[in-house]
DNA sequence: GGTGTACTACTCGGATATCTACTGTCCGAGTGACTAGGG
DNA sequence: CCCTAGTCACTCGGACAGTAGATATCCGAGTAGTACACC
């Protein structure tokens, strides 16, 4: 079980988004040539951010990604959805009801180690949405309080 | 992300070998038959379980895999992380330190998003340990107290 | 009849193909900004 | 000096390859049971 590389991109950007302010765009490249990733893939993230309206895209000439509301309401659960898609990780195939297993009582009651998995797997996503971007921006402010003014120094000055 | 297919089977295996019993051994060819998988592939999952020390293995006729340990003590984390192996499902690549961000401080404080992720995985690895094979076959018992019993019929009676 | 030995069938274990989906790249559609010309 | 039309560069968006990991399969090593010959 792995997760797409593509969301730990997806957060970094959000963070930067949010550092940024709302009443800028950032293009794709730009946001790339910060960590050194491919460009067009991370587009690829970011309209899937977009497509979950996390983040609004502009076309043309000083277009680019903002964050579509503030970082408080963007909980790390949207983003991992949004990359990730819907579908959870254990995906019940029902092979009890195959072969000579199931062969006669074809029950409805719920297949218990689905449950046990789904239950898990809830855990997961609560805690995900427990956390949102503004907690993680508060967290490295708190750690490196530099970070952050970086950030806008970078994407201010440097007209790559 | 999604997790691999053999953790379903390799589940629903240790369910039925608890059901069986410990003193007897199945070959991986009967538990393939009983839900029409692909034996090769469902005995790769065994040696998966083999190595982690959930089930033990024994060669030759009437050989087979039986549990190494009481159902009680062998839970849904143990046979996830002998499947999937010991990484966690988020991996943080340190792109903070890369290109235009890192350049100057490369600061040791924990990546902020790494944390966040690593503790919602640890909800969900804390919730697949709280619930062992004991408890899975408990609830299927309770649900449909037949199950058991057709099971050991059915491994008792064909001789394929 | 008892015992030792060779044989056979059965099982796991790892090495080897195939296939899905994640990763990475490319080009076109659309949009806003800029420039130049006219009023 | 102001307004308008045309051009251009920039950006997103989706379509198109490449690759790692999961899925599936096959064959060899080893073992226990069995049959047979010998004592």
């Amino acid at each position: 079980m792995r997760m797409n590389e593509g969301v730990e991109w997806a957060v970094h950007s959000c963070l930067n988004l949010a550092w940024l302010g709302e009443d800028r765009a950032v293009p794709a490249a730009k946001l790339a040539a910060f960590y050194e990733l491919p460009a067009a893939y991370l587009n690829k993230q970011l309209q899937a951010l977009a497509r979950a309206g996390i983040v609004t895209s502009t076309p043309g000439p000083r277009g680019g990604f903002r964050l579509a509301r503030p970082p408080e309401e963007i909980t790390l659960m949207d983003v991992v959805a949004a990359i990730e898609g819907p579908d959870e990780a254990f995906r019940c195939t029902e092979i009890r009801h195959r072969g000579g297993s199931g062969s006669g009582s074809r029950s409805e009651t719920p297949c218990a180690i689905h449950t046990s998995m789904r239950k898990a797997e809830l855990a997961w996503r609560r805690e995900l949405a427990s956390q949102s971007i503004a907690d993680i921006a508060a967290t490295v402010d708190d750690h490196s309080p530099a970070a952050a003014e970086r950030v806008r120094r970078w994407f201010g000055d440097t007209r790559t």
